[in-house]
RNA sequence: GGCGCUAUCGUCUAGGGGUUAGGACGGGUGGUUCUCAGCCAUCAAACCGGGGUUCGAAUCCCCGUAGCGCUACCA
């Protein structure tokens, strides 16, 4: 008999942004499930009302959708199915599975500093276990503050790690955790796992800091009569210091990244190959690819740091796979922000801006720098880089080969690459120059910068008006420059 | 402190008893009838330490060390 087709969940908990560690989490249980043809379950645990906020769920949910983790059920919130978990809690009671502890958190809090003064270990002392249930019950009926408590039984408790393998942990090192809080609100653990069976859970992916939670939540599912899942630990992202992943590190929320200008097609490889590898040498990998290599035989067990220069070189293949077409829609909001769109952008001038793109995409990372790259041809004032004009524009020659190339340049017939470059090749043997001499100066009267694309490329693409019209300007700044370099002399 | 997890180039990793320990990012160098942040070529760069097991260990076992995580009536 095949078994029943797996069935996973992501729980984020709506206190905070997603990121990246969480939708890393959220990304191998999207593997998992796509792999085996499993069930993708969405699950907010919104328990903790005042720290979770609707709009934390909104991002969340946005980010997971950018970055094409779509589920299959849900979203579910956690804070919904209260009574169930106060009702599994009742019953635990009921079976003796579970007592009710009296004891303050001041009381607790002395008998704590006590045994840790005599440098022993603290664990909860099991003090009202001791109680008969008469006297639990007659307290409790009046009115006598109380929590929770399972009763930890004696033992070890041994799971199979999908990642880690065989993991044990002495059942006296766990101490009788609480269910329900004296209020009468149920814990993490206690929800986690009524939600994960009712729910049919049967796989839990979540990350290495879970480790230390499997055994109390395998002994919940024990005291309720259920069969405990597979767990598998994910090792966490760190940041480059090797700690923990936290916004002291930079971008961390998968929106940042966005913004910043990564397509989610790279974060997703990105992220996949943080901790998994198909094994061999496969790095740039499609979606539908790295679902059909997915196993967790790949997964590792240590903790990877997240690098950004690696993410950011694997965004700039993926922008090279990308169409001049798919560019222009895709890097829209960065032109808007800069205000270089124009709606002839997508009408008369449609074709001339995809070729654009398509001439500047081989030298740029982010979608951000596409916008950045272009203005030199969208708009006739943009800055000069000043080291690029140190380089280039500060000899005493400019202005007249600047001008010489402008009056040549306006003077052709046609105007095509081959054009301008044999026109400007024609100049420098009569000036007898070298062609770089030329081109590096017209480099920065054009673009502003000592790096474009190739020259003649640039010049085709801007047109013969907007080239004369720059190096035009491109003079005129050469002379200011140089006479506002002799007033100061 | 206790419990747990982990340990191959700076980083992500492949390999897994016998290999010149491979790839990628980043870095260096050289080339590219115009630049480089592009492209091509090339170089440097690693099996944490100690004990076993074995003819042979980076690989298996143990110990140590280090890093990280958890240690809540947060999730």
């Amino acid at each position: 008999m095949s078994a029943a087709a797996p069935r996973v969940r992501f729980a984020p908990s709506p206190t905070g942004y997603l990121h990246v560690g969480g939708a890393r989490t959220a990304l191998f249980n999207l593997l998992f499930a796509r792999r085996e043809g499993g069930v993708l379950i969405l699950r907010v645990e919104d328990t903790d009302i005042a720290r979770s906020s609707q709009e934390m769920v909104r991002e969340i949910l946005e980010g997971l959708s950018w970055l094409g983790i779509t589920h299959d059920e849900g979203p579910f919130y956690q804070s919904s199915y209260r009574g169930q978990h106060t009702a599994r809690a009742l019953a635990m009671l009921e079976e003796g599975k579970a007592y009710r502890c009296f004891c303050t958190a001041e009381a607790i809090d002395a008998r704590k500093r006590a045994v840790e003064q005599r440098g022993a270990v603290w664990k909860y002392d099991r003090a009202c276990l001791a109680l008969d249930s008469g006297e639990s019950r007659r307290r409790h009926e009046a009115s006598e503050p109380s929590c929770l408590r399972i009763r930890v039984p004696e033992g070890e408790t041994v799971y199979d790690d999908l990642v880690h393998g065989t993991t044990s942990f002495n059942n006296a090192d766990i101490e009788d955790l609480v269910l329900l809080r004296t209020d009468g609100s149920p814990t993490y653990n206690l929800s986690c796992v009524s939600d994960d069976i009712d729910m049919r859970v049967t796989h839990v992916i979540r990350g290495d800091d879970h480790i230390s939670n499997t055994p109390k939540q395998i002994i919940i599912y024990r005291a309720l009569g259920a069969e405990p899942p597979r767990f598998g630990h994910l090792p966490l992202i760190l940041g480059a210091d090797k700690k923990r992943l936290s916004k002291r590190h930079g971008a961390v929320s998968v929106m940042e990244y966005q913004r910043l200008g990564f397509l989610p097609e790279a974060l997703f490889n990105f992220l996949a190959l943080l901790g998994w590898s198909p094994g061999g040498d496969r790095e740039i990998m499609t979606r539908e690819e790295i679902i059909e290599a997915f196993s967790f035989e790949g997964v590792g067990s240590r903790s990877a740091v997240f690098d950004l220069d690696k993410l950011t070189w694997m965004n700039s293949e993926y922008l090279k796979r990308r169409t001049g077409a798919d560019l222009a829609t895709l890097a829209r909001p960065w032109f808007d922000a800069e205000g270089l769109w124009r709606p002839e952008f997508e009408d008369v001038r449609k074709e001339w801006f995809h070729a654009l793109m398509e001439l500047l995409k081989d030298r740029s990372r982010l979608l951000s720098e596409l916008a950045r790259d272009a203005r030199p041809f969208l708009q006739p004032e943009f800055e000069y880089d000043p080291a690029a004009v140190d380089k280039h524009l500060k000899s005493e020659t400019a202005v007249g080969r600047l001008t010489a190339l402008r009056d040549t340049l306006a003077g052709l017939n046609g105007f095509d690459a081959t054009a301008a470059e044999t026109a400007l090749r024609d100049l420098a043997a009569r000036l007898g120059i070298k062609a770089g001499e030329l081109i590096h100066p017209a480099r920065v009267a054009l673009t502003g910068r000592m790096v474009s694309p190739g020259i003649f490329a640039v010049m085709a693409m801007m047109g013969r008006e907007a080239v004369v019209a720059r190096l035009d300007r491109a003079a005129r700044f050469v002379e200011a420059d140089r006479a506002a370099a002799g007033d100061s002399r």
